[in-house]
RNA sequence: CGCGGAGUGGAGCAGCUGGUAGCUCGUCGGGCUCAUAACCCGAAGGUCGUUGGUUCAAGUCCAGCCUCCGCAACCA
């Protein structure tokens, strides 16, 4: 058995709803770099991460694609792996919230609880809305009425299991008084207590009759368990936790040292998670990060707005290193980042190929040139040098500060100064001259001698973050040596010379991608053309479509999206219609033209607005709509 | 008054516990040639959203206001 200390450190477990774009990929990426500096730092690390495979969604998504829930999570949870796995990711254990042993261990867990009376039986009451089949608490009403269709709600009560998390309030909070450092950033803490904890909790409905995919409760068979018992357990199930004991791999790494997890999920895992735990009487991990998200531009990244930017595609373009890289230095602490094609490829150029690679290149190049690649340690005399020592220990300094607090962006910061500063000695030591001058040969070894420890301590410190390339400099150095202070090898010998990261041409790539991406576009366009089921003529004699002409229209108060349009359809009542279109038309655009409407339309409210009816628009490429307008025909006209 | 975040030189960001503004990219000028048209130096460019307050001193603390962005309710 190993002597070191354990670190056990987990990422949120990613759902298994479709492929992970590359801000779910942050996630793995950064617990990755931690768990390998915390080994590089001496710790006995184990890495769990994963995938969340039950919920109603997923039963939906199956169900969509003709395919059985388990057959859909198998498929998209071998995307998560491969993708996971093209950035060179060390996890020790993939769990799968549907792997047997978490099954059984999550259904003792809740029988335990329920057992002890921390989970009990109770109805959840709320408003239940009969056409849309859902329930809302009376908070989430819109002027007492159904939120989302605007209709009158009925009182309902559906059965259904409660955690107390009441109970443990008071605990919870003094957990926090004593640990001021178990939430990171600190400005999530103060959400959580100002948000959740002072106005007191309600308990937490943790079982759903509503759908069947999910861990059913043993005890009661119309119950499935819900996301929270069941997700979040992941973390003491996946080391091997059951409720009659813990495995000996359990009982030395939990509390787990961190835990991982986007911004969004912080309130679960700093609230509900810690009072499941102490309802089983075990310690609190120790400590919970909740990161920022990778942003596309100014846009959360989303299927249908088509910015989805995938890690393993971005991997396969530009290599594990650069997407491990730009992730983990350009991404802020405690604020959300961005993430675009042109910004990828100017920090892999100017960071990467120009400040990096170039460094490790023309000083491998030199030694080889100079002194067929053999130089040895000489005493730091001259003023430059000691410059140079003093930077170096400096970013190993700094380093190590912010690799010790995750601030990983500060970290590449600090290795990026040292890359820097070793450039600049070159011009400062203009090597090219001293091979000139035989009287200058000691003083030439001595400089290539500097450069190369400070590249060997280069290569240290970002083999957390960048690890093959990181081999690679080792390789090209031909030591091995990992000790983090300057001169701590006395003699090299090094090897070839070989390119670290080829600069991108900027202009080129961007342009292959965009051709790229129209021609997918064109691809899916023809596919969607008959993508629907064919409908016969009487089907189509179902929808009345009228002409009508704007006579008015104007924003809707508090919806972003909508416009109210006022139409005249030769009736001679006026109709009301609202549309989603705010974001392409200025009320000015419409008024005065004349739209197809769907005139025998089931009316529905939105935010507020009764809709009787809609126009039509046309769906166009570049996330582009456009009305129809059909302004040479009379209003009134039918259409068909 | 739904919740939350942000407003710092052209762009992207640092600036924690208050003491005369920093990094990367870009721009302009210069240098060098070992190296991946890379590297090095210099310059231009900011009244730190706005108003008021606390203080000897505020980007940094407090209050109000404005704007932007997520989430929530909406694209019938």
């Amino acid at each position: 058995m190993s002597e070191k200390p354990k670190f056990y450190i987990t990422t949120a477990i990613a759902y298994t709803s479709r492929k992970p774009h590359i801000g779910n990929a942050y996630d793995i990426v950064l617990a990755d770099m931690i768990a390998r500096y915390k080994k590089m730092t001496g710790f006995d690390v184990f890495l769990l991460t994963g995938s969340d495979e039950h919920g109603q969604k997923i039963e939906e998504y199956a169900k969509a694609s003709g395919i059985s829930p388990k057959e859909y999570v198998d498929k998209v949870s071998g995307e998560i792996k491969a993708v996971w796995d093209s950035l060179n990711t060390c996890y020790d254990r993939f769990i799968r919230t549907t792997d047997a042993d978490h099954e059984k261990a999550v259904q003792n867990i809740f029988k335990k609880l329920y057992e002890q009376g921390d989970i009990y039986k109770g109805h959840y009451e709320g408003k239940y809305c009969v056409p849309c089949e859902s329930f809302f608490t009376s908070s989430q009403l819109v002027d007492g009425k159904c939120p989302d269709c605007g209709r009158e709600v009925i009182d309902s009560k559906e059965e259904a299991y409660f955690l107390r998390l009441s109970k443990y309030q008071d605990k919870l909070l003094e957990y926090y008084e004593q640990n001021p450092d178990f939430i990171k950033p600190e400005s999530r803490k103060n959400e959580m207590i100002n948000n959740f904890l002072k106005p007191g909790l309600s308990d937490l409905c943790v079982s759903r009759t509503s759908f069947k995919w999910g861990i059913p409760v043993t005890f009661d068979e119309d119950h499935v368990i819900y996301v929270w018992i069941d997700a979040l357990s992941n973390y003491i199930t996946g080391i091997g936790f059951d409720v009659d004991g813990g495995t000996e791999q359990f009982d030395r790494l939990w509390p787990a040292d961190l835990h991982v997890i986007g911004k969004d999920i912080v309130r679960f895992h700093t609230i509900y998670w810690p009072i499941i735990l102490m309802a089983l009487g075990l310690p609190l991990p120790k400590q919970v990060l909740g990161h920022p998200w990778v942003l596309v531009g100014e846009d959360k990244m989303s299927k249908s707005k088509g910015n989805v930017i995938y890690a393993d595609e971005l991997a396969k373009r530009f290599g594990t290193d650069a997407v491990r890289y730009y992730l983990l230095s350009e991404i802020p602490f405690a604020q959300d980042g961005t993430i675009t094609y042109e910004s990828f490829i100017t920090k892999f150029n100017a960071d990467l190929a120009n400040t990096l690679g170039n460094l490790v290149n023309r000083s491998i190049a030199m030694t080889n040139k100079y002194f067929g690649g053999k130089v040895s340690k000489k005493e730091i005399v001259e003023d430059i040098d000691k410059q140079l020592t003093a930077a170096a220990d400096t970013a190993v300094d700094n380093y190590r500060k912010a690799m010790e607090s995750y601030h990983n962006a500060d970290a590449c910061e600090a290795v990026m100064t040292l890359a820097k500063r070793c450039n600049k000695y070159i011009d400062e030591t203009t090597p090219w001259a001293l091979a000139k001058n035989e009287a200058d040969t000691a003083r030439l070894e001595a400089v290539l001698y500097n450069l190369l420890e400070c590249i060997r301590l280069l290569g240290i410190m970002l083999t957390p973050i960048i690890p093959e390339s990181c081999e690679s400099i080792e390789k090209q150095l031909c030591c091995d040596n990992k000790e983090l202070s300057f001169a701590a090898v006395a003699d090299y010998a090094v090897g070839e010379a070989v390119p670290l990261f080829a600069r991108i041409d900027a202009q080129k790539v961007l342009k292959e991608i965009a051709d790229e991406q129209t021609a997918e576009k064109e691809q899916k366009l023809p596919e969607n053309v008959a993508s629907l089921k064919e409908i016969t003529i009487d089907d189509f004699a179902k929808i009345e479509l009228r002409a009508a002409k704007v006579i008015a229209c104007e924003p809707v108060h508090r919806a972003k999206k909508l416009l109210k349009l006022t139409l005249d359809d030769g009736s001679g009542k006026e109709r009301t219609v609202a549309s989603g279109i705010a974001e392409w038309y200025k009320p000015e655009d419409l008024t005065g033209h004349t739209v197809v409407v769907v005139a025998n339309l089931k009316p529905a409210k939105l935010c507020g607005v009764e809709s009787q009816g809609m126009i039509l628009a046309a769906d166009c490429a570049g996330n582009d709509v456009k009305v129809l307008f059909i302004d040479d025909v009379p209003k009134g006209s039918k259409i068909r």
